[in-house]
DNA sequence: GTTTTTTGATAGTATTACTATTATCTTTGC
DNA sequence: GCAAAGATAATAGTAATACTATCAAAAAAC
């Protein structure tokens, strides 16, 4: 197992660890039980004394790797965020056409990830669900101003950054990029919930998932310049 | 201060307090206590012990009104949404043009309370920051079918179908209305707490606000016949 | 003017979020 | 192959949180 995260070279910011966890058993046991034991408890409930009984540890351990456990999720958001910032570099590589660019994008930050062909790791769904469903609890919080200086966003910024150049290659006038971008990504994520828990709220089912044709509609649509 | 939310009726869904806190004096206090305290120190810090402190009370007082500061926030974000569908209602009455109704419905959902024409109450403001700061926490948690069941979200829901129906008016052929009526309110809340935080993922900034301007463009463009 | 309701004061418990200490176990250097 | 260094386990302890319970005093309702 250990071997796992380290095969995928993304480099998460140390200040959110006090040890680097990639490097032992013990801290990708953390990694792996965190993610199983948030996703089954729910942020609120999750403590390092439970995590410590689930993966036959103490508590003190996982002291010694992550400072508390905003730190923790925050660790493995970051995680995702280099996982998907690499499979964005990756997947538009090599096209030159914009809008083809775009539309990959667009794919990669907005789809669900396919179980079958999960080429980074096989936890990338379960790390998912737990961006959708606890990210914001340690995102939208007093001490973002914090993290912020610390670098912790930086990835997720260039995310954002890299999407928009596309938009502006397409159109450089629209005169909203970024928030065009920070609003699908957050907003794919958001429908997610609001599909499982509260219906209503939008018209895509678990079942039948409209969250990326949706952005893909709702994008192409508001970056088409307004002459033609 | 009593009548204060009294004169407003939003009536509040009562599963989300023990006794009506605005029933009496001492509920007042809690509710106006907590939206500043709350406000002054993020939820996860927020407890009815400080809350009590501040507003020369006892802990078991607080207590006897909600079950626990969960409940306290959804009952004042559910009181905001409560006065947004008021106002909603309000501002479209009367509008025939759909496309006039939907404008206002926007306005209405994504722009900035004025603080000087603040018809409803002098706490709007701060509460809206709640809602931007702190709602997520109470509502993407693992508590939110229950909370579902008992109704606490159909204000929101009627808020959302309130100006889909409007949207439906105006283009019955477009697909996500749902969503992107979701996604409007949702993601200007967001884009508020980045131009705030996160300037580099928005394009909106605290002294120019484009938050409502952006959503007027992307949502008309976005329903827009594609016939046409 | 008594009864009911509401509030205040105090106390107490289980859990959480840590910190500290020491012993043991593993790794690595030589 | 062994000493030294480093990592982990075991245990203990503290302050704060999230409550619950009890009872007396104050206020309101009848």
């Amino acid at each position: 197992m250990l071997q796992v995260y380290q095969s995928i070279q993304v480099p998460v910011n140390p200040h959110l660890f006090i040890k680097d966890p990639i490097t032992s058993e013990l801290g990708n046991n953390i990694l792996n039980g965190s993610i199983e034991l948030i996703d089954s408890l729910g942020f609120e409930r999750f403590t390092f004394k439970k995590l410590a009984r689930e993966i036959q540890t103490t508590e003190a351990s996982i002291y010694r790797y992550f400072e508390n456990k905003n730190k923790l999720l925050l660790y493995l958001t970051n995680w995702y965020w280099g996982c998907i910032a690499t499979r964005l570099l990756f997947e538009t590589k090599n096209i030159n056409c914009a809008i083809e660019k775009l539309k990959k994008a667009i794919h990669v930050l907005t789809a669900l990830p396919n179980p079958s062909e999960d080429s980074f790791l096989k936890n990338e769904q379960k790390l998912k669900q737990l961006v959708i469903n606890e990210s914001s609890k340690v995102v939208i919080t007093k001490e973002v101003d914090q993290e912020n200086k610390s670098g912790i966003f930086s990835v997720y910024k260039g995310i954002v950054n890299s999407v928009v150049e596309i938009i502006k290659e397409i159109n450089k006038e629209y005169p909203y990029p970024n928030m065009l971008v920070s609003n699908m990504i957050e907003g794919s994520n958001q429908q997610r919930f609001f599909a499982k828990h509260l219906p209503r709220l939008t018209n895509s089912r678990i079942e039948s998932d409209l969250v990326e044709e949706f952005y893909m509609d709702l994008v192409f649509k508001t970056i088409q310049n307004d002459e033609k």
